[in-house]
DNA sequence: ATTTCTGCAAACCCTTTGCAATGGT
DNA sequence: ACCATTGCAAAGGGTTTGCAGAAAT
């Protein structure tokens, strides 16, 4: 349909078509909520299914909760967006188009900084050469402390709230 | 009180006081599910919350989920056990007087492996001395897959199932 | 006697599901 | 037209909380 607007679209409109396709060939279908939650992620970067909720709703008024469990599983699925838990709470997604690294969450003020690959390759080698196991390096979140921290976990218990 | 029986305790009996005298020094109490409860983690060794109540209703009835759940969180605030993410259902609860190991889950044929303390040294170094962060290797679990799996991820999703 | 702790029931958060209506193709 | 997808509402795990009665010190 519409060839003359083969090489119009630039650059968002051929992303759609890529999304288009790769559902497709799967027997699914490109609708605006699929679309737009797939931004929100992009946009986002470390968003909970209820951010990215939010999100949506800026730009499409109605849509639902379940429709962005029902679409992140389906995206994952496509290998187009991942998983991770940065705590005990939901859990947060992330594009895959994004370079790839892993987190570190200290307990003690909350904050969350990304491990650059580098960091892990050693340790993804050794578990991959010793115990025959392949890290996904996109899941992983370390938990601990950072050592410059107003330090927590003296007596009182480790604080993971959002302060 | 009673200093005949000083050594008399043998084993279980000087823990418990210990355990007593541990929980006193912060002003709480010993009782009996605190007990049962710090007792079904050690012989569990990977237990959820809902695995440890079974456990201790099988030596006293009437315990409830809610007494379960605020012990945990009040041994786990004296360092008697930790707790860690190896799906994403319920969490797992350890005993810290077994050796400390990380985690190893695939999530093809959703076995878990442990890890043992070797293995994430050199990987805790570099996040400490490049990143200034100290890993809790207790708490670590990885995610990805086990090299002589069945093999899923084709087009399937990766079964995270109790296989 | 005092104060912590427990069981119960209800509430809560996050996620999943059934179903009729909507909407891609 | 066909069938995937959605919104809604209800249900489902797992966890937390308020409170009155039970138990530890």
């Amino acid at each position: 349909m519409g060839e003359a607007r083969e090489r119009r679209g630039g650059d968002s409109a051929s992303r759609h078509e890529e999304l288009r396709a790769e559902l497709r060939s799967r027997g699914y279908r490109l609708t605006p909520q699929r679309q737009l939650v797939l931004e929100a992620v992009e946009e986002l970067q470390h968003a909970t299914p209820e951010q990215i909720l939010q999100v949506v709703r800026r730009k499409a008024r109605g849509v639902n909760i379940s429709t962005v469990y029902r679409t992140l599983e389906l995206l994952e699925d496509l290998d187009l967006v991942t998983h991770t838990h940065l705590g005990d709470r939901a859990p947060t997604y992330h594009s895959t188009s994004t370079p790839a690294h892993a987190h570190a969450v200290c307990r003690a003020c909350g904050r969350v900084s990304e491990v650059p690959p580098e960091a892990v390759e050693r340790f993804a080698a050794t578990l991959l050469e010793r115990y025959g196991f392949r890290l996904d390096i996109r899941h992983l979140a370390v938990f601990g402390e950072c050592t410059e921290c107003p330090q927590a976990r003296s007596g009182e218990q480790a604080v993971t709230s959002k302060a």
